[in-house]
DNA sequence: CTGAAAGCGCTTACAG
DNA sequence: CTGAAAGCGCTTACAG
């Protein structure tokens, strides 16, 4: 009577390991050993090290594709003390603004084969502490945050765990600092400035949430306003709550009311000049003949207004890409031309103004 | 003279270990070491196991409290075969209905303390094999799979992969998968008698993308219509590009232009209603009176419509809030109710139809 | 260019 | 209820 355990033995760790806890998926020591090479060598082959001999190389990758090898993450992790995630920190899903940024932060990071993780901060910034304390547990790659507003322990927090990081949608001039946007400031000027060209004067302004870029946009409006001579405090709605096309409604109501002199309208946000449209259509006031009406990022859906929506086209797609590239390599500790990239805007013309 | 790296000699692992290549973060061995329990002690009470007794747990908890301990996820990872990753995987980021899904798995899994990776199919499979393939490398504590569009190899890899998996947005009454969501086609159904009741015969239905969830909805549409004698085939657009206002216009234009006698359109999603709408508007075609105008899953916007618009409210939060309980209960091995939630559906009557 | 040894920080059986 | 030992699968110095 021969042992049946015996069948297998010899054949090292390719053979069921009855009560240890391995997984019965192929490792890298399973890889080394059919290679005939060391783990360790077979380690550097894997992590695209080139100082391998090409012919040595070649046996690890074929042993790879044989046995439908598969990195570990977590061992990965623990033996480098460093993950192949990146975190990636937005105020919220429900803005396509920050749905395209992370699409395209996604399709670079999937490329390059770092998984993002994705956290709401819902504009809170104790929320966005929490993520930031957890997901840096995780000792992440690299993270993209959305703009500068956090506080001076969060950023002492960042700073110590020496994790590359890009801020977007926001610009900074310090040295120090990496980030991809435009200026919130400037464009806001820019859709003022039109306006004045369009001869209105008496120009409201509409921001929800309030969130650091909606009171850039209204300081930047502002300037414009004041420097033309025709600010008019009374005609600014700043409004706390989450942008939607019912608080747009809202307020165009409320605006067109008590200032029927009202001759044009900012809407800080596409949903909310949807919403000040329709409600123009609902109560005849003729945009733009005696009101013009101007959004802000130009998301879909614009040109099938009535009229067609006047907007600020925002490169939230191309910022999501250039942040994503410039946070690689970073990770690399490759050089990045210029730690801050401006990648400005445009504004789109249509028939509301 | 004494030797100065003898000042920290005894203190343990507390010291800096000089060119070792520990963290500096405090470790489990730490914290055992504090509150005078064996490592594994002191792993018993991080995990919350309950078999230890109080006063050693109360020091353990001391332990970690003053020594800021949080667990190494990776380490874990690699010790127990798992990560505490729940990995959800849905089509896109720019229809709300998903990100609304998503935020509430978001609060529901963070709460757990499980961080949430989301993969991004676009609709298309091999993308969606590529992801789960990638992501079950992790090996996650969880999946939420939206829908059952898959091929068996995938099948067989998830159920090979023994990760815990609950579909969202389709039913299924195979008793061994879990699933939460409500039936796309008796939603469509209600649409279409909720047509007929208002009187009209000549009904068309707009679908996009033509997901397996639209052509749900377009089965459901037809079944009703042919039962009640007034299906037209000729009154079926179904397009494979992605959802859009102005695939909505574009359609409702073609159909009031080729079909003048139409009464009714339903639009399998609310964007695809709004562009119709706001056609209709433009093309002066009266809404109500003339056509009636049904859009899909009640997103947010639709009361502002004009005229306001009717739709079927899908309940995707209480999808995701209810998947991801489902979900937490099999990771942990706790029964489920019934392996198929259906969270059913409300039809919104508002102006347009 | 290649490898033997040690270690990353945790958990899993196993034993008492 | 508690612990000493081993191990998860990889990478990091170090040495040659």
């Amino acid at each position: 009577m021969h042992d049946a355990s015996s069948d297998n033995d010899g054949t090292g760790s390719r053979a069921p390991r009855g009560r240890s806890r391995a997984t019965g998926r192929a490792t890298l020591a399973d890889v080394a050993a059919l290679a005939g090479v060391s783990p360790i060598t077979a380690s550097r082959v894997v992590a695209g090290k080139t100082t391998v001999r090409p012919e040595l190389a070649e046996r690890v990758r074929a042993a790879v594709a044989q046995l439908g090898y598969r990195p570990d993450p977590s061992a990965r992790a623990l033996a480098s003390a460093k993950s192949r995630h990146v975190v990636v920190l937005i105020p919220l899903l429900s803005n396509t603004l920050f749905t395209e940024l992370l699409e395209a932060v996604q399709d670079v990071m999937w490329d390059a084969g770092y998984p993002i993780f994705v956290g709401i901060t819902q504009y809170k910034p104790e929320r966005e502490a929490a993520l930031l304390d957890s997901y840096l547990s995780h000792r992440p790659a690299g993270l993209i945050l959305t703009g500068f507003d956090r506080s001076e322990a969060q950023r002492r927090l960042i700073e110590a765990s020496d994790t590359p990081c890009v801020h977007v949608m926001e610009l900074s001039d310090a040295p120090d600092v990496h980030c991809v946007g435009f200026s919130q400031i400037k464009a806001a000027q820019a859709v003022a400035r039109h306006l004045l060209d369009r001869g209105r004067r008496r120009i409201a302004f509409v921001g929800a949430q309030l969130d650091p870029r909606t009171l850039e946009r209204a300081e930047g409006f502002r300037s414009v306003l004041q420097a033309a001579g025709c600010h008019d405090p009374r005609l600014e709605i700043l409004d706390s709550r989450p942008s939607s096309a019912a608080l747009g409604a809202e307020a165009f109501r409320r605006l067109v009311e008590t200032h029927p002199d009202l001759d044009a309208v900012f809407f800080c946000n596409d949903d909310l000049a949807h919403g000040g449209l329709l409600e123009a259509l609902r109560l005849g006031v003729p945009v733009p003949d005696r009101v013009s009406v101007v959004g802000f990022n130009d998301l879909p859906g614009n040109a099938q207004m009535l009229p067609a929506l006047s907007s600020l086209r925002t490169p939230r797609r191309e910022v999501g890409d250039a942040a994503a590239r410039m946070l690689l390599r970073l990770m690399r500790g490759e050089p990045v031309d210029a730690p801050a990239v401006d990648l400005g805007f445009e504004l789109k013309i249509r028939a509301s103004s």
